[in-house]
DNA sequence: TCCCGAATTTGACGATCATCAATCCGAACT
DNA sequence: AGTTCGGATTGATGATCGTCAAATTCGGGA
């Protein structure tokens, strides 16, 4: 990963590197490295035990748990510009996976931390994203759960365009191509598959979004769905 | 609050300031305050716009949002040793409230957030809490709201009991004075009133706990009530 | 193009929890 | 002790969502 490449990222002044100035990005990017993702693969760093730290550049992954009867629960996604990874757990139950093809700027964990250590700059803007990102999970968690499943689910919708926007090739901003599976919609919403399918089916009933294929979603009435997040 | 106070103080070791030596301490201990809150008083450092940012000495406080229909989420606990605050937001959605009588060591939200640049040992501890907060909410979030309300009300229990721990007038450790009403155990686990006062009812009945008075509680059972959370 | 498998959708039914309403308890007061 | 008021409990009923089961559609490969 070349300072040349960095300049050139996407996500170069929105993600956490963006608290560096030339100088240190140089240094920063050295020890990481710029990876594609097929959706499925699960973040590691080639011979290393600790889960990595990452920039999502573009695409999306889930962060997820599995408990020990098996079943998965995703806890949060990392769209493009989030940081996902823990700097000072050697071992994270949270796992991290890409929901589709994607493109991130990885890190081994040791060297992320160390990377934290010599460069104060970079710190405080993790510590900034990581309060921030701490009280939109409680905040979304309390939201959320005392929602009906529509309301949840409209919720999500909305997150997703709101966080995709200004990435990519977002030529059609009403357009979304979802980077999840209704399984795991449900994983994360904690509802059922079947229970999401049948909201969806209900959203599209009202006209507030019409399906374009299993992933493809087009926002009729954004007002409407913000509506049904507001009871 | 002099140095004095703080060396004497029972949370010296557990709470962020345990990453600051005794000079450091000293010239930190200068911008705050210790202050005992009545239940249901609001954190605010006299004079100040913003939301102060405390260290939770004893009893509980809890984080909630007032959303504009009036109604209120509590969306975070904060129980004896935890950091509060929001040092980077001048203006924070998440109001502190005490649940009970309690002791804070509060500071203005300036101030802190002065202390946290002049001194790295400090962000780089509120940084590691702050990624452990995150990771914990999302987990409990998880874990919380698939389950059913008798697991919810007993993964709170042993949470309160747990965090609870090692402080305080522990005299009997399987007895805990709940700092919540119903009320609002239900406002933080997403149920109703009723329900959670019904759930009670059934853990008592299972012989799980015992009630004593409103806010008394005996453990009875705790490898019964993690099995139940353990769904 | 057709076919296959997995994801999704649809349907019927039941359990959990919210709602509405009434009663009960307990702590602080006179 | 008696009163009183807010919190807590209890009861009855219904809506939402989970469960089980079957049908359907989409998308990739032969």
């Amino acid at each position: 990963m070349s300072t040349q490449a960095c300049a050139d990222c996407v996500v170069r002044n929105r993600a956490i590197c963006r608290a560096l100035d030339a100088e240190s990005l140089a240094e920063f990017s050295r020890s990481g490295r710029r990876r594609r993702l097929k959706a499925g693969e699960t973040l590691r760093w080639q011979g290393d035990e600790d889960a990595p730290c990452a920039t999502v550049i573009s695409g999306a992954v889930k962060l997820s748990v599995v408990e020990e009867d098996g079943d998965e629960r995703i806890v949060g996604l990392g769209l493009p510009s989030d940081f996902v990874g823990s700097p000072f757990d050697e071992a994270s139950e949270i796992t991290t996976t890409a929901l589709t093809d994607c493109e991130v700027c990885l890190f081994p964990r040791n060297a992320f931390s160390a990377a934290l250590e010599s460069n104060r700059d970079l710190e405080t803007e993790l510590l900034k994203r990581t309060m921030a990102d701490l009280k939109a999970a409680r905040m979304s968690r309390s939201r959320s759960a005392a929602l009906p499943a529509r309301a949840r689910i409209a919720a999500l919708l909305l997150d997703l365009k709101t966080r995709g926007q200004g990435c990519a090739a977002t030529v059609d901003p009403d357009y979304l191509e979802l980077p999840l599976t209704r399984g795991e919609i449900a994983q994360f919403l904690d509802l059922r598959i079947e229970t999401v399918s049948r909201e969806f089916g209900a959203l599209e009933e009202a006209g507030l979004i019409a399906r374009q294929g299993r992933r493809g979603l087009r926002f009729l009435d954004e007002d409407g769905l913000r509506g049904l997040t507001e009871v």
